[in-house]
DNA sequence: TAGCGGGCAATTGCATGCACTTTTTGCCTT
DNA sequence: AAGGCAAAAAGTGCATGCAATTGCCCGCTA
């Protein structure tokens, strides 16, 4: 009856539903701790349960979803100290993707982050917060990619997915932009140097000031959505 | 040994799966480049091909079997490249978690490190690879706990998972388990001194050799069990 | 009124079936 | 004999159906 071969062709059901789904998690529009019932999502989407499930586990393997046994599947939520280990845990990440940019970076890498990164002042000046978010991620993809790590790679951009739900809450501290950029230079200026160190330790600064701006907007955010939950 | 019936009900059919498939492939059982054939796998464990699906892309999720769409799923194959790329993850994992046991570790994680650290020179002395090799598991999983991280504890034991068919090589260098031996003491002695960074890099000196051994012999292995594919 | 089963609705877990895609086989052409 | 094409076989992808489990609601009892 709900014969919908007419989805966009770009991979199997399956691939769409966890991208979808996925994204839905990420860009914070599901809420850790909301219900994820099958029927309903299959009914959202078109498909049947089956896609869903198989979706459901996939994320499951990714963190970004919990599933309990004859129970259902929820948002995962994430603990205040989980959440912690998480900043945490970008931060070393960032600092290694940092350290093997500065020792590994083509000189053509190299020279479009620096023209990316001086392009993006105008940006603060111009107090664009959402262009410059933009920006922000493309300066960090560089740099997880600039580490010639598939591996890390890998690593990282799992974790910045798993923490995206957290990070709006930096947006509302004044003076972020300016700040940001400045924090963006001393990891330019390190890397191409060739300073790796320097460059980790940049980094790391620049991502534990972000850390502790969003850690406390978080947990309040997930008890609102998932009020009831043991 | 075909139709295991009566499985012990620890979670459901798929996690039993994932489990057991991800074990064979762990082990070096299934090989690199191996055909998963769904029916064959549902047979072979008795169940349905639904749990099997589900199974096999979580896997994939996880990193350690390949789907194509329509042609089925293989145990992952991974080139030189992102072997070394591991290989280099985990040396940087290694590190960040010695460097935070150092720090870290509660008095009575230092002391049962020690102690077992000092027991395993017996093994050594006796030759007793297999054994020692169960207890260099224990000790590196002393370090990824001891690092007080969840997260960072989550990808490094993902990240050995994904190593192990590949470690098997390292058994044939002669005199290993005396180096080895002493790499762990260099690592110990850093922690029980506090000593963070110094401690960091005895591990990732530590890794870094066992990489080295193992990096030649994996290639030839996949290759072995799969010959042609595209 | 608070606590406690018992049955019912809702939902999950898995098996089965069918449609579609890929691969193989065998015949025909050149 | 080699190449190519077509039909069949094999195998994957998804929908549907049914059994099993969970949670809820309501009546019953103390």
């Amino acid at each position: 009856m709900s014969g919908k071969r007419s989805l966009i062709r770009s991979g199997t059901t399956v691939d769409q539903m966890v991208r979808a789904i996925g994204d839905r998690i990420v860009t914070g529009f599901l809420r850790p701790g909301e219900k994820l019932d099958e029927a309903s999502l299959a009914a959202r989407f078109d498909v049947s349960r089956t896609p869903v499930r198989e979706a459901l586990g996939q994320l499951s393997a990714m963190g970004l979803v919990e599933r309990r046994p004859n129970r259902g599947a929820i948002v995962a939520v994430v603990t205040q100290e989980h959440l912690a280990s998480m900043f945490e845990s970008m931060a070393e990440l960032e600092a290694i993707c940092a350290r093997f940019s500065a020792e590994r970076m083509t000189s053509g890498e190299r020279r479009s982050l620096e023209i990316e990164h001086q392009a993006s002042a105008r940006l603060v000046q111009l107090g664009a917060e959402e262009d410059y978010e933009y920006f922000n991620t493309e300066f960090h993809t560089r740099l997880y990619r600039g580490a010639h790590n598939a591996h890390i790679y890998e690593m990282t951009v799992m974790t910045r997915s798993r923490l995206a739900p957290f990070r709006r809450a930096q947006f509302m501290l004044p003076g972020r932009l300016a700040k940001s950029w400045q924090e963006h230079d001393a990891i330019v200026t390190a890397i191409m140097r060739g300073d790796g160190n320097a460059a980790g330790k940049a980094a790391k600064d620049h991502v534990s000031i972000v850390s502790e701006a969003s850690a406390v907007f978080a947990v309040g955010d997930q008890l609102r959505a998932a009020p009831q939950h043991q």
